[in-house]
DNA sequence: GTGAAAGCGCTAACAG
DNA sequence: CTGTTAGCGCTTTCAC
């Protein structure tokens, strides 16, 4: 309320300068020379006077909103959207954009996706960032083309919109060697039975710490389930009653972990002394929550999200390698976190 | 890309009018008559150019951004304010609002909430939500006088701008009535420390149940700690160590809860055979995934979300009884949802 | 009932 | 190096 605040005219006037000159220094328009002493004198006044561009004369006539529209999956599913949008947002906000977020469902006709991605094209943002609640693979919806788009967590079935993914090979690696330096040899992995690139990387990482360390492979030690608390209660519970059991797992993701706590519990066994975990995705209200906590590989959401917003401004600013950034899509570290569920193994 | 989309004059001259008049119609304004017939067209004529109007434009006109700024805490810590936004979003999108969201933290200098609120002022946002991450009470940034604003869970210190908050005594209410329905009248509490509003709101919900059905109160059954995993932990085990042991827990929340599940098994007791607990949050990934599934209260993020939107939309068409909002905190339901951790005690 | 026209605050030709 | 000026697309006053 109060008085109405300082345009750019005011600033004008206090500078001594006419209204283009104003515009000329505050924007550090390129091609344009203003005596230095001219640029203190505006940049002075404009403080002065708390001066703030007012943004929709400034989008209407650069026809540019400076808002970035951020399609996200579930976002009160878990912390992991909370996570994208922090980056995004830290992201965005070094480059004076605004976020704007619509949430959106995951397994949804397509025909809703294309109703938001329509709200936010009613709200004319510059670019829109699409993000999934898990690594995937999906169609975009055929509005989305109009305009400049970057994909978290999933890739492009089509190919042509830059993307960033978590590198889950290299993920399990760091897990794996964690559980191999110390020194484990037989390792259990508790996968996931969906056909996702987690479930394929996550292996491929397994196999690929057990083969560099001259582990020969055995099939037995890996079953699969679906990657929620019970199954890996019971894929731990059958594992671990083994008389060969593993002296550790691996696990698909917190949740699987945790049910493999529970069976460690009903079967006596300790951890980390008779048994080490290490999880996949640091859900905090689970992996630090539980006792002892849990050891895991964390999923780099906020980088994603920083990532994909500096990705987008390269792109609206036609710095535009957007073939080749669309070309294979980004990893990002999985780093390792590590808490209170790996040990060495008991000697038998 | 493509042909730049439609504007109001083709809008007009496809419906064989004046702009004004396709203002008039498409922003239903008061005190104009336009003829039926006529509306009619013009809004025929809107639809097949697929018109929306340019927010930039009208924002500068109207001096009015269609931007309400939220302000939370913590966001991805949570799924909380996850729901929160949900619910401001879903009101926000009815009323063709756009929500800006802002992380912030939760117990910064106060510097900090100032300079996230100029954020949003610099977006020049039309209101402000500002959620934190529990119930308490607060005090709000002195630039944030200058806008219509709106609490969610928390309580203006000053007592001066509208809020909304879970009905903290309600919950504990409908937790242990349903223990007692249960056919429970040894209940213990397992309490939070803190001096904020849940810790008192649920304990005086707790001591009104037992009034009410005349079971007499046992401060021996009330113990308070942090409300973290360990600590219910500890003060489950202690509590359920005892000869005259309670046959049923009432949990501070679903964190201690799922402390004293570990202290449960430990000691052998099985849930909810000999022994039924009730939390409070329903946190998803905590109450879903223990076993059994968690009994617990939900809190109201979503609905205070809503509620919050359509109170700044209500203060912004100046239906405001500000003065009368702001007097006393709007109290929402925190409804009981049942998993399977109760059951009737079993005889000694 | 309908229309003409004046700006909202800013940017960017273009002129000087 | 700096200033004048014409709109961006819309709402709204006022006249018809």
């Amino acid at each position: 309320m109060a008085v109405k605040s300082a345009g750019i005219r005011d600033v004008a006037e206090l500078a001594g300068v006419s209204v283009t000159t104003v515009s000329h220094v505050l924007n550090d328009t390129p091609h344009t020379r203003v005596a230095e002493e001219t640029r203190a004198r505006v940049r002075h006044a404009a403080k002065t006077l708390g001066y703030g561009p007012n943004r929709a004369a400034q989008a209407l006539r650069t026809n540019r909103s400076g808002l970035i529209g951020l399609l996200s999956e579930e976002i009160a599913t878990t912390p992991h959207a909370g996570r994208i949008i922090l980056g995004a947002q830290d992201a965005a906000r070094e480059h004076d954009l605004t976020l704007v977020i619509i949430n959106t469902e995951r397994e949804s006709s397509g025909h809703s996706h294309r109703d938001d991605v329509q709200a936010l094209l009613d709200r004319q943002v510059d670019a829109v960032l699409y993000a999934t609640m898990y690594h995937r693979q999906v169609s975009l919806p055929p509005n989305l083309q109009a305009l400049p788009a970057v994909l978290i967590d999933s890739t492009d079935r089509a190919g042509i919109v830059p993307a960033v993914v978590p590198d889950e090979v290299g993920g399990a690696i760091a897990a794996v060697t964690h559980l191999v330096e110390s020194g484990h040899t037989r390792i259990g992995f508790l996968n996931n039975d969906d056909d996702v690139p987690a479930t394929h990387g996550r292996f491929e990482g397994y196999r690929q710490v057990l083969d560099a360390h001259g582990i020969s492979f055995d099939a037995t030690l890996v079953s699969t389930a679906p990657s929620e608390t019970l199954p890996g209660y019971e894929l731990a519970r059958e594992m671990l009653g083994r008389r060969d059991r593993p002296t550790a797992l691996f696990c698909y993701n917190d949740r699987m972990a945790m049910g493999a706590y529970r069976a460690a519990t009903e079967l006596g066994l300790s951890i980390p002394d008779d048994l080490s975990i290490v999880g996949f995705d640091n859900q905090e209200l689970i992996a630090a929550n539980l006792f002892p906590g849990l050891t895991t590989v964390a999923l780099p959401h906020y980088e994603m999200g920083v990532w994909a917003v500096e990705t987008l401004v390269r792109l609206l600013h036609g710095e535009g390698e957007y073939k080749l950034l669309a070309d294979k899509p980004t990893l990002l570290d999985c780093p390792l976190v590590v808490r209170g569920s790996v040990a060495r193994p008991t000697a038998h």
